[in-house]
DNA sequence: GCTTGACTTAGAGTTAACTATAACTGTTAG
DNA sequence: CTAACAGTTATAGTTAACTCTAAGTCAAGC
């Protein structure tokens, strides 16, 4: 399928319709297209682009990093590097984040462990 | 040191008093002793208890939870099974939640190899 | 004895991220 | 042709988790 009304889209990546439409007016997803009767018209490329945003938002990313993420890839490549960085740092937070896990799992292991 | 201020409370734990004081009002931290003046005195045990706190929230669970959590555990060994079988789902939660970050970690390495 | 500073409380305000409502419009099935 | 439906907008409301303010208290140092 190459193009979503907003309940198929909001199916597919399972975000609410409200959710779409509100990450659109906040500047998340510039470009999304209109059929004649003003409809969302969400293509592939547009539910790639939330798939992402999905990934960014889940490892904890805001919505207003996200949003600057993606306007300075609206830039091409003249922001390259900026977004690169970007995307750099937010591994590195993953990663730690990640670590903070696995210790957090051990703890909770050790208290299942106690058996009192 | 086994008496720790409210603000000495807060440097060991990485909370601030607000917080402290708030988790105490949600019923979140029962017990808490008080000195003749009305000032709280946290103890070793406080600050244990406040560490298991920042492990489950820090690994999603909500405050609500938590407080449910506690309660438990303060009924004793009546409520180990229910109190038990609370920790084995949310190791659970957090051993999906890893696999998930794993994945999505992939995601944004993959966006940096893209180099474009 | 007085000031300073760290505490106390109750309650108000903030923020992020939705989530819902109301009023309206265009498409489609009978 | 009309009723139901799926969408639209602008705006209001909700929730979780803080975070702050105001007014007051108490202990310690000068």
């Amino acid at each position: 399928m190459s193009l979503y009304t907003i309940s198929q889209a909001s199916a597919e990546v399972e975000l609410t319709p409200y959710t779409l439409r509100y990450y659109e007016k906040e500047g998340l997803l510039p470009g999304v297209k209109k059929d004649s009767a003003g409809r969302r018209n969400y293509q592939s490329d547009d539910i790639q682009r939330i798939g992402f945003i999905k990934c960014l938002k889940g490892t904890g990313m805001s919505l207003k990093q996200i949003k600057e993420y993606g306007s300075l890839y609206a830039q091409g490549k003249k922001k390259f590097e900026e977004r690169n960085a970007m995307l750099e740092s937010h591994r590195a937070k993953i990663l730690q984040e990640i670590k903070t896990q696995k210790k957090y799992l051990k703890m909770v292991e050790a208290k299942i462990q106690m058996k009192i």
